[in-house]
DNA sequence: CAAGATATCTGTCCAGTGGTTAAATCCACT
DNA sequence: AGTGGATTTAACCACTGGACAGATATCTTG
């Protein structure tokens, strides 16, 4: 009741917008990217968009909050799956090269409204799925802060071009072997001395997911007054 | 012989707008920045820009260009009065922040042009003012990896405003803290074990800079075609 | 099933942008 | 003085984001 040749009614719009917006992005940069030609992506007039998402910032708003959803979707599943703290990090830096659409719009708050309840919310959710236990301290939280900037920056710097060509041109296994450099040891913490690598599950809940709930608390983007 | 009252030619045309845009990028953010709005803030047509920079994208990569040189300039100086391997990671961060124009044009290929000559130069020039060694293996490259991707993903994820607060608002003081956590030996290196923390010496040349000038051997950023 | 009421989408208009081109202005040199 | 080249402006184009009125479809409610 909704593909026949084109009726006016689209029916599922909304989502149909985002997936090409993020498409857009994917092929021309976040920079390059218009609410005209997304709406053209989806065959409908730009007035469309507006109607659904306000303005550009607010299509770009659904993108970032869509992709904090499937970036902890993605995350939860690699926990189930292998329970490696590791390969959680590994996880992030995949989902950051594989949904490079959502990605490179989550982290560029001057493209949308850092503010809007929809994209906190889906932070907030993200972060009660994973996060289950009690608040960390200082040291747990700058633990936590060094695997997630490893990563991050692994990520970025990957998708910016600007990883050395002889290291390979597998984002996952650079991933790996940049984090056999990361010392997850809590200093001053009891067995902190065996858990100088990436990869012991325990540490899981209580550094990882306490970072994770602790940026959904934004501190509002210092960026733009 | 050119600040009389607004003279017809503006004798420094082409610093002044690389200074309006970095002070634009600063203040409106990349995506706000517009080829007129840099011209007005200099006071000339939009197309006097256009005449010394080609285009927009010309304009930005003769701001990622200078960010390169002064990048360099700044790492340089603090390896001059430190010495430390953790005090340059402690400058790239500090770079960042105090110089954020140019940083976040640094890093955003899709702004500027990635393969203009004299973009290229500005970063081979830093290299080679760095780098006086051998080149370095698998090994040594990794961990220069992880250093770099440990102050890039400190940088950008306090730029972003992604920071957990209880951090504290001193990014300097994170990207220290942070560090802790990176262990730089190099796995079989002699001396492994005396290295492994991010404050010697005698590492900077041999892993730092290589992945410098590993970076200018630039990859043709994959990112778009 | 008829008749609003509501949701969704289009067409049109506006100011602003990036880019191109021709013309104007200035400067250096003869 | 005046010619030539460098620099800047002015005028134009196609496009963008945003606002709005109106068209079209769907939903209610009788």
């Amino acid at each position: 009741m909704a593909s026949d040749s084109r009726p006016y009614h689209h029916g599922h719009l909304r989502p149909a917008l985002i997936d090409a917006a993020v498409a857009t992005v994917e092929d021309q940069g976040p920079a390059a990217t218009s609410l005209r030609g997304v709406a053209r992506r989806a065959g409908v007039s730009h007035a469309a968009a507006t109607y659904h998402f306000g303005d550009k910032a607010g299509l770009l708003t659904a993108v970032a909050a869509e992709g904090y959803r499937r970036l902890a979707e993605a995350l939860r599943a690699e926990d189930q799956a292998s329970h490696s703290y590791l390969e959680i990090g590994v996880a992030y830096v995949r989902f950051a090269v594989n949904h490079r659409g959502y990605f490179e719009v989550m982290y560029r708050p001057e493209l949308f409204h850092p503010q809007d309840p929809a994209l906190l919310e889906a932070r907030a959710a993200a972060a009660s799925e994973l996060y289950r236990g009690d608040q960390p301290d200082a040291d747990q939280m700058a633990t936590g802060i060094a695997a997630w900037a490893l990563m991050h920056g692994v990520a970025t710097l990957w998708l910016n071009g600007n990883m050395p060509p002889p290291l390979g041109d597998d984002p996952e296994a650079i991933a790996r072997l940049v984090a056999k450099h990361l010392d997850v040891a809590v200093p001053g913490e009891p067995g902190a001395d065996r858990l100088r690598t990436f990869s012991r599950a325990e540490t899981l809940k209580s550094v990882a997911y306490p970072v994770f709930i602790q940026m959904t608390s934004l501190p509002s983007s210092p960026i733009r007054p």
